[in-house]
DNA sequence: CCGGCGGTAGAAAGGGCTTGCCATACAATC
DNA sequence: GATTGTATGGCAAGCCCTTTCTACCGCCGG
C-alpha cells in the first residue's frame, strides 16, 4: 500500500541502510549512489515513516505546549512564540487546551509523554491545589529523568518540580500599577481579582495590597470583587462595583480582557472612562492600545518569554532542571486612568 | 531505561500479548490478571509508547492544523475549535504556523505527512500561484489516497484537490457590508484589501466591486488600495487615502484587524469616526466590539466553521473528498458607519 | 466418557526505520 | 607486488508495540 523505505530501496537497487543514510545524510554515499536513491524516493513519492523513524532513535521531532485556550491572545502569543523557534529545527508543536483544568492538563501531559516529545512547555499560571501539584511535579519528574525537558512559561515553580521556569513577575507589576493609580490620587480603588485559587490571581492581587500597605492603606473587602479572567466577569463586578453606594472612582482588573468588561459595563452606566472611572488592565495584549480609551495596563513580554521558553525546551539555553527566572514587567501608561478629580 | 511493555509483563508474570490486551481493552482479560497487570503498570510508571503503537496498528492520535499565525485571532478561533473537537476523541493536535507562505504551507503538510497524522486542517484562504496550487492538489491527493482527510476550512475549494472544503461566503458578505455602506448614503468608499494574489483578497473585493455595479457605480481606481491584512497596513493605506485631495467619506477594510490601524489613523489625523469618516471591517473578531467605535463588519461563524471542520477531520460527518460546502456571513451593524452628512 | 466449546493466555510474526559492525573494492604507499 | 588505508555499501539486530493464530483448561451435553 504505502511506499516503504525498502520499497524505495529496491527501486534504487541498494540496500536500506543506504536509502536511510542518503535520506538522513550523516554517512558518506557515492554521488552516484545517492542520485539514484533520491531518484527513486521522488518517483515513488516515498514519505518517510516519523513513527518508525521514532521509535528506532527513541526520540521525536515533536515539542508539545499547554495553553489555557489558544484562542486566547494572552496564550496565542506565547504559544506562537513556541512554535515558530520550534519550526526554525524542523520541530513540530502539539499544542493542547487544558481550559485551565488542572485534570486536563495532567492528561494532556500524559499523553505528550508517550509521544516522547522533546519538550513540554507549560504556560499560564496554575491551579493552587496540593494534590494537582503534587502529581504535576511526579510527572515532571518522570519527563525530566526521560530526559524530557519540561519548561513553565509564566507560572511559578513548583517545588520538588525539576521543571525550568520563567515566571512573570506580576506581584511587581500589580505594585507597580495601584502605586501609579494611588499617585494620580485615587483612594477608592476597586480590584476585580482572577480566579480563586489561582497562582496568577495570588500574585497581582498581592501586588495591590503590597502597593496600598506601602502608603498605609488597608484593603476595603467591599472593593475586592472576584472574577474569572473574562471579560463577561468584568463586566459583571463592575456594575456591582459601581451600583453600590459608595462606588470606587478607579477600578483595576486582573488582565485587559475583563478591563474591557469593565470598559463595557461603564459605557453602559454612562460613566464616562477615565473622568468618572479610570480603570486599568494587565498584560498589554495588542488589543489594548486599541480599547477606548486605550488601556493604561502592565506589559508582559509575552512573545520574548515564549520565544526563550522555546528556545529552552530545544535546549538551546543550557539551563539545570529546576532553574527558576524571573521576567520583568513593564508599567504603560495610557488612557484610561486620570486623576479622580479631573475630568 | 524506559519502561517498555515487556517489563510491564514480566513484573505482572504474563506474557507481553496480555498487557497490551488489558491496555487496549479490546481482548477478554480474567479479573484477576488485569488487576496484577495494572498494579506491575502503576508500580512501574509504565508510559506507553505511542510510537510504537502507531506503528504496529500504521495510523497515529495525531490530528494537524495549519494556519497562518496562531497569535491572530482569526485562525486562533478556527484551530481551537478543531482542537477542542480532536480533544473528544483523546486526539492530540499539531499546529503548524505557516506565516502565509505557500511554501510553509508545503514543508508543513509533508511533515504532518510524515506523521501519518489522521487529517489535516488548513485554514484561512490561499494563494494563488499556480505552480503551488498543483502541487498542493498533489500532496492532498497523496494523502487522501494513504487515508488522511484532508479538510480546508475558510479557503475556497482547489481544482484537482480532494480535500473537503468548507468555505466561507466572503464575496457575497462583502457585497452585504458594501451595499450597507450605500445604502447609508456614501458614494466616495474607500477600500483597503489584503495582500495581492490571496483568495480571500480577491473575493472580498469582488464582493465590494459587486456591490457597487449592482448600483451602477464603477470602482474609482485612486479608492482601492492595497494591504496586507494587518493594523499596520491599515494605518498606512487610511493615512494614505485621507490626505488625498478628494478623501473618501467611508472606508472599508480587508479585516477588522486592518480596520483598528483605519481607526488609529483617523484619530490622530483628528477624524471623528463615524462623523467625519464611516469604517468597516471583516470578520467580527472579539475585539471588534470594544473598538471605538463598534465596528461595523462581517461576522463569519468562526468558532462553528472550525468546530465543523474538526468533526469532518474525525470523520463524523462522512463527506466524500471533494465535497464543497459554503459557510454564511453575517453583517454586523454597530456604530463605526453613519451617513455622510450625519454628525 | 468424549467431542466440542467458551474463556484466557502465549508465541511469534510483523510494522518501518536506524546503526554498529563487517565486507568489499580500489587507491595509495613502501 | 604485498600491505595498509579509505571510501562505500550491506547485514542484521534492534526499537516497542499489536494481533493473528494456536494452545490450554475446565466444563457441558450427548
Amino acid at each position: 500500500m504505502t511506499v516503504t523505505l525498502a520499497d524505495v530501496a529496491v527501486h534504487a537497487g541498494v540496500s536500506p541502510a543506504t536509502v536511510s543514510r542518503v535520506l538522513n545524510g550523516n554517512y558518506p554515499v557515492a554521488t552516484g549512489t545517492r542520485q539514484r536513491v533520491l531518484d527513486a524516493v521522488r518517483t515513488l513519492n516515498y514519505v518517510v515513516n516519523a513513527h518508525a523513524r521514532a521509535l528506532a532513535v527513541n526520540t521525536s521531532d515533536v515539542l508539545g505546549v499547554l495553553v489555557n485556550n489558544v484562542s486566547d491572545p494572552f496564550f496565542a502569543l506565547m504559544a506562537g512564540a513556541v512554535q515558530r523557534e520550534a519550526a526554525r529545527e524542523d520541530l513540530l508543536a502539539m499544542i493542547g487546551n487544558t481550559g485551565g483544568s488542572p485534570v486536563e492538563e495532567l492528561r494532556y501531559i500524559r499523553l505528550l509523554l508517550r509521544q516522547r516529545v522533546r519538550a513540554i512547555v507549560l504556560t499560564g499560571g496554575h491551579r493552587d491545589d496540593a494534590d494537582y501539584l503534587a502529581e504535576l511535579a511526579e510527572l515532571v519528574r518522570h519527563a525530566v529523568a526521560s530526559d524530557t525537558r519540561v519548561v513553565f512559561c509564566g507560572r511559578p515553580p513548583v517545588p520538588g518540580c525539576p521543571a525550568i521556569t520563567l515566571d512573570f513577575d506580576n506581584r511587581r507589576g500589580a505594585q507597580a500599577l495601584t502605586r501609579y493609580v494611588l499617585t494620580v490620587g485615587h483612594r477608592r480603588i476597586g480590584y476585580i481579582t482572577g480566579p480563586a485559587g489561582h497562582s496568577t490571581t495570588h500574585a497581582r492581587l498581592h501586588g495591590h495590597t503590597d502597593a496600598l500597605a506601602e502608603r498605609g492603606f488597608s484593603v476595603d473587602e467591599d472593593l475586592v470583587v472576584s472574577g474569572t479572567f473574562d471579560r463577561e466577569s468584568g463586566w459583571e463586578a463592575a456594575t456591582r462595583l459601581l451600583s453600590a453606594p459608595e462606588p470606587p472612582t478607579a477600578i483595576i482588573a486582573a488582565n485587559d480582557t475583563v478591563a474591557l468588561g469593565v470598559l463595557a459595563a461603564a459605557r453602559e452606566a454612562g460613566i464616562a472612562v477615565p473622568a468618572g472611572l479610570s480603570v486599568a488592565g494587565f498584560d498589554d495584549l495588542p488589543f489594548s492600545m486599541d480599547a477606548y480609551p486605550a488601556l493604561t495596563t502592565v506589559r508582559l513580554p509575552l512573545v520574548a518569554a515564549g520565544q526563550r521558553a522555546g528556545r529552552i525546551a530545544l535546549g538551546e539555553e543550557p539551563l539545570a532542571p529546576g532553574t527558576v527566572a524571573t521576567v520583568r514587567t513593564e508599567l504603560i501608561v495610557r488612557d484610561s486612568v486620570s486623576g479622580p478629580g479631573e475630568r
